[in-house]
DNA sequence: CTGAAAGCGCTTACAG
DNA sequence: CTGAAAGCGCTTACAG
């Protein structure tokens, strides 16, 4: 022993499949068919090979297998944030989205190669050319309209992907049931009473989910036999800003309301807070529901109600979408259901 | 072209290296050299390889490099969470962590493989045995013992990894300045008037952040000739519900107050409902701090005041730590840097 | 039910 | 500076 040269390895000594077959007296290519659970080889056999594995403590080279099979057991995640803002500061319901999609990927045996982009330079979407993953599913805001304009034209090279958030209609996408939520929340608002009712919300192409909400509030309102009073935001703010400007515009209009409904939690956090500081007490002055069901609704003060979307559901349907993409086959479901969380803001 | 017969084919045409090699006239050696930068290749060759590849939209295979090199340009990214847990509700302290990480990694030129995972049957750390990642991180909540005994275990077989809010000191960690944050919360208070601080803590073995902020609180305390006073929190509750009944015990006691340290936000967040709903007005009647730095802090109602790591410093350190590791030197750095954020919750 | 052999697409000594 | 060749460690037809 005392003579052994001690010479640095160039690369770490490693099992393979070889070492097992050895080890179990079988070939290499039982090896394999035994671990991989092929119901051809005997119970006798893959007991053998197994023991012999776990003695060995050998896992499967997932490179040499995704080489040869072609297919990497991997979804490639992208979230899309806004440029130079803080990993902090991201939408919860993007962590939270991220959050179901990577578990339900788990269930499925999939691996998650998740990725931030935010600038141009940080764009890069080609996992499937680069063999790292099978198929990749985009989140995150609808704000950065550069993001989407490079997964929209990268798309076109007939990778598979599915998104959520994109402002464009035509690509492969899962929303939340944007119409019926807002339907609930306002129909919620009218049965406590509300009669003037008015929508935090914006209309223009980029934020379909808003114009979406926007709509089902609108249909809601009017078939009560009230006017749609539309509260537009300021493009370019922090969610948060947005619903304090709104309500500014809001007092300002002199116009009286009892109900507010913002078309996403963050927008309703920043009118809540503004609505505070301005005296009008929520929800006995006025009531406020937001959409998203993110968890800091249920942290304020007063909880706020909101419309919160199937989180798990969402995740699921994503997943399931691409793996169907990938496979080749149909797979029509676009929209999470969602349910109305009722809190303190709206119980008057 | 008619008589071309249009079999499935079983694996999709993919173009390699040899193509690229034949469209520049080169050998497939070259090509390799030349798109892996290596400086031995001349401008010329170089140039006419790239304007190959790209005309051929070739892509490298990473999984044939990945086996042929034994480096796998990934870092396996593990998120602990608590059994059951909705992934909505994971601290978003952990959330924010998980995007520094993600974006320190990128900047280093390496992919991100995430997994969230809270259950015995879910956890799985072999990533460097399977070749799917060259270490690990692993960051989440402290609560779950049983995973983080299962990573402490498995650390035994020599991979490379580091962590984020482990139990245990032995392993390679980094961790928030919990002293210095603390003390300066401490002083904070102090230097705002106030002279009977009660501390929201936990002294547990688990909790090693927790009893590191204790520390620092109870030192400074006792440096500005004050008795230390220790709210302890109880065990397998919500960090808002700890909050909550930290503050029903600290009024249950009777004993006058003039400020509280939480030593995290969301435990912070949970004491702030409890105090307005207790008719305690912060700050008038009592300052109150977190630590942490969570997003939802500066929106709560008073914007609560909170000691900040800094979450790039912590996300960068995480993966150098990991990089050091891998590469085989040291890297002693263990404690992320942290400042004080004063918010109206403790301005007088 | 099992084995021998081919080949996935790269990187990198080795030669020249 | 460039090329021919070996080999990373698997999976999977093909034979038996």
């Amino acid at each position: 022993m005392g003579e052994v040269t001690d010479k640095p390895k160039a690369r770490a000594f490693r099992v393979t499949s070889f070492d097992v077959a050895a080890e179990a007296g079988v070939s290499q290519s039982t090896v394999s068919r035994a671990l991989a659970g092929d119901p051809v080889v005997s119970e006798a056999t893959r007991a053998r090979v197994a023991a012999a594995a776990a003695k060995l403590n050998y896992s499967v080279d997932e490179n040499a297998a995704r080489l040869r099979t072609g297919r990497t057991g991997t979804i490639a995640v992208v979230v899309i944030c806004r440029a130079g803002e803080d990993r902090k500061d991201l939408n919860p319901f993007t962590y939270a989205l991220l959050g179901t999609i990577c578990a339900a990927a788990s269930a499925r045996g999939f691996e998650t190669l998740v990725s931030f982009q935010d600038s141009p330079a940080n764009l890069s979407g080609r996992y499937e050319e680069q063999r790292k993953a099978d198929g990749l599913i985009v989140i995150g805001t609808t704000q950065n309209s550069a993001a989407w304009d490079y997964y929209r034209d990268l798309g076109q090279s007939g990778m598979h992907w599915v998104c959520w958030g994109s402002p464009y209609d035509e690509l492969e996408w899962i929303r939340s049931d944007n119409h019926q939520g807002a339907a609930l929340a306002t129909q919620h608002l009218l049965d406590a009473g509300a009669t003037n009712i008015a929508c935090i919300a914006s209309l223009d192409g980029l934020q379909r989910q808003f114009k979406e909400r926007y709509d089902g509030y609108a249909e809601t309102v009017t078939a009560a036999g009230h006017e749609p009073w539309l509260v537009q935001i300021e493009d370019g703010l922090s969610r948060d800003e947005q619903g304090r400007r709104a309500v500014a515009a809001l007092l300002a209009s002199g116009r009286k309301f009892d109900a507010v409904f913002a078309v996403c939690d963050e927008i309703a956090l920043g009118a809540l807070r503004a609505l505070a500081e301005a005296g009008v007490r929520v929800p006995q002055d006025a009531a406020l529901i937001g959409f998203d069901g993110i968890r800091a609704s249920a942290q304020a003060m007063p909880p706020l109600s909101t419309i919160e979307p199937d989180f798990q559901a969402a995740g699921a349907m994503l997943v399931d979408k691409l793996l169907a993409a990938i496979a080749g086959e149909p797979h029509g479901t676009r929209r999470v259901p969602v349910r109305l969380v009722a809190r303190a803001s709206t119980q008057r």
